[in-house]
DNA sequence: CATAAACCTTCCCATTGTTGTAAGGTCAAG
DNA sequence: CTTGACCTTACAACAATGGGAAGGTTTATG
């Protein structure tokens, strides 16, 4: 199989194959005597496991583990199960901080009357230079 | 007042406020004789503007935008709220992805044991290449 | 005054993950 | 045998930031 068929048969495209080689995520597959790789199925079989694994938002040092964990027909369950959820726990704190954001925006944006008048509270938000107006900016001091 | 005074001022490092500056996103600031930049207070005034952009997610391009109609004395405030509607907007995507993300991988750890035995509902997850396994990966196939 | 510490300057490199492009080699079909 | 569709490597770019080198300046101290 083609690196382009490969590309299609697993969702990663060309390129993003090539990289993951040359960083060492995959191992080389191998090439004709001309030099074109050649995937086999459990080339391409490893290739939609990092498919999947990136959908879900793991950097690529995370799917190196899982797939030493994933090729490991001996590791403990557990510790995938750790991998994964180290993992929640990031993108936890991914979710709280973009929610944090868009509650202080929607706060600033909520009390702008958005019409032909120049006064806008959003800017002067956004502009604030001391502590009392930018408390309006806190969402939870917590 | 110094880059670093100015740095410490608004919160942005001097290298950060050096980039933003040779990108245009503020205007080149006055200098020395010996070459030192010199920030006003108004310079420091911008910095901090910018500084509280970026921490609630705007791009460099969106306080581009933020910072014209923040000096713009005649802007509508409907112009300054679009963008912060957009921006919201934007959020609520990224949001969505990474609790949909949080959510398949939670219903996956869910179903791992965790323990010594190999067995792991995780990694058959992503290993999956047929609909029928795979489909336990989707979240809401909406 | 001399020297050292603490600044500042520009310039280049690394990061993460991905895409684009250029220059060239190969393969299959007509 | 040419054309087009592939493949190869290598390099640059993106966004936003940090790190460092090499060198100039200012300030504080002996």
């Amino acid at each position: 199989m083609n690196i382009g068929q490969a590309a299609k048969a697993s969702g990663i495209s060309g390129k993003m194959i090539r990289y993951y080689e040359s960083i060492g995520l995959i191992s080389p597959v191998k090439r004709t005597e001309s030099g074109y790789r050649i995937f086999s199925e459990k080339d391409v079989h490893a290739l939609r496991f990092i498919s999947r694994a990136r959908d879900l938002g793991f950097s690529v040092e995370q799917m190196g583990n899982l797939l030493a964990l994933w090729q490991d027909r001996h590791r403990a369950s557990a510790d995938v199960k750790a991998v994964a959820q180290a993992h929640i726990g990031e993108l936890d704190l991914k979710i709280k901080k973009l929610q944090d954001m868009r509650q202080t925006l929607e706060h600033l944006v909520d009390h702008c009357h958005g019409d032909e008048r120049p006064d806008c509270p959003i800017l002067s938000g956004l502009a604030a230079d001391n502590v009392e107006e930018s408390a309006e900016l806190d969402v939870e001091t917590s």
